[in-house]
DNA sequence: AACGATCCCTGTTGGC
DNA sequence: TGCCAACAGGGATCGT
């Protein structure tokens, strides 16, 4: 799943081969869903002969800064990603094909080309990815209605107690939520849950201001690391390095997608439960449901 | 307003 | 080997 460390990959390749580049050609597929219905010629027309100044993300979202608006705004959605040729000794892949080296990609929802030669292409197979034009990202929707940025923008600790204490829900469907705080996706979520010891079905106003702090701490542990290790590759998920290699992170989880494997920490079972429709993964030892 | 359920979407997987 | 239901999950939407 792309979460904030894997859209942060795909703004450093972004940034890599598009940065400081005047875009001198553009090819949309023809989806609408994708595209949310936003005419392809309009599309086209906002980009072409553009000069790309720079590459923003919040949380999930992500955007080119044009010198005219509208700028291109992306989001992944669960199988969306950037890729560019190998040829230019850059890659970085999604949506499981990362032993596939066809260009253009499977799966193809846009291509750009640069004046310098350079080439992107954005695709998603399963079409809950979003591309859009906005005059201003941060300040419209979706992204202006996004909570802190799980990793550059998370707040005090203060405020970050404050905005999952005063609710209800579970805690696991609070970092989901990208209200509050933005960039966990269901991964990273499980993950710092387990590296807090916070049990993922404790109502957010439980927590004590013990729990609150340990896990501000390992949201930004757990983001970190993964993008220093590239992101993580699953089966259908591929994040490759801007030199190629996949990402490494998918050795470092602890309890994603480990059901009934024993914990590292004390060897007991991980279960797997289901909130709001997405699967959780935890130590019932080091996780306790009583504090 | 907050919460929970349901739906969208489709490649891949696993069972038969 | 082939078929097909189940599964995955970020986000929108709807009912309570």
């Amino acid at each position: 799943m792309p979460e904030l460390p894997e859209v942060d990959a795909a703004r450093v390749l972004l940034r890599r081969v598009a940065a400081g580049r005047t875009i001198s050609r553009v090819w949309c597929a023809r989806d609408p869903i994708v595209f949310e219905a936003l005419p392809p010629r309009r599309f086209r027309q906002a980009l072409l002969g553009r000069r790309v100044r720079g590459v923003g993300r919040h949380g999930k979202h992500l955007w080119l800064e044009l010198d005219e608006r509208p700028w291109p705004c992306f989001h992944f959605g669960m199988t969306g990603g950037f890729h560019a040729p190998r040829t230019q000794g850059v890659r970085l892949v999604s949506s499981g094909h990362r032993t596939e080296d066809a260009w253009p990609p499977r799966f193809v929802k846009l291509r750009l080309t640069f004046d310098d030669g350079g080439e992107l292409a954005m695709s998603d197979a399963r079409r809950l990815g979003r591309i859009r034009l906005r005059a201003d990202p941060r300040s419209e929707s979706p992204i202006s209605e996004l909570g802190f940025d799980a990793l550059l923008g998370l707040p005090s600790l203060a405020r970050f107690s404050a905005l999952l204490a005063e609710r209800s829900a579970p805690v696991k469907a609070l970092l989901l939520d990208q209200g509050p705080i933005s960039g966990l996706g269901n991964i990273y979520a499980d993950e710092a849950l387990h590296i807090a010891g916070i049990h993922p079905l404790r109502p957010g106003n439980s927590l004590s201001p013990e729990d609150l702090e340990r896990l501000r701490t390992a949201v930004v542990q757990v983001l970190s690391i993964a993008i220093e290790n590239g992101g993580t590759s699953l089966d259908d998920l591929a994040y490759l390095l801007p030199d190629g290699s996949e990402g490494e992170n998918l050795d470092q989880l602890l309890v994603y997608g480990r059901a009934d494997l024993p914990c590292g920490n004390c060897g007991t079972p991980i279960e797997r439960i289901v909130i709001r429709a997405r699967s959780s993964h935890f130590c019932p030892q080091c996780q306790p449901i009583a504090p």
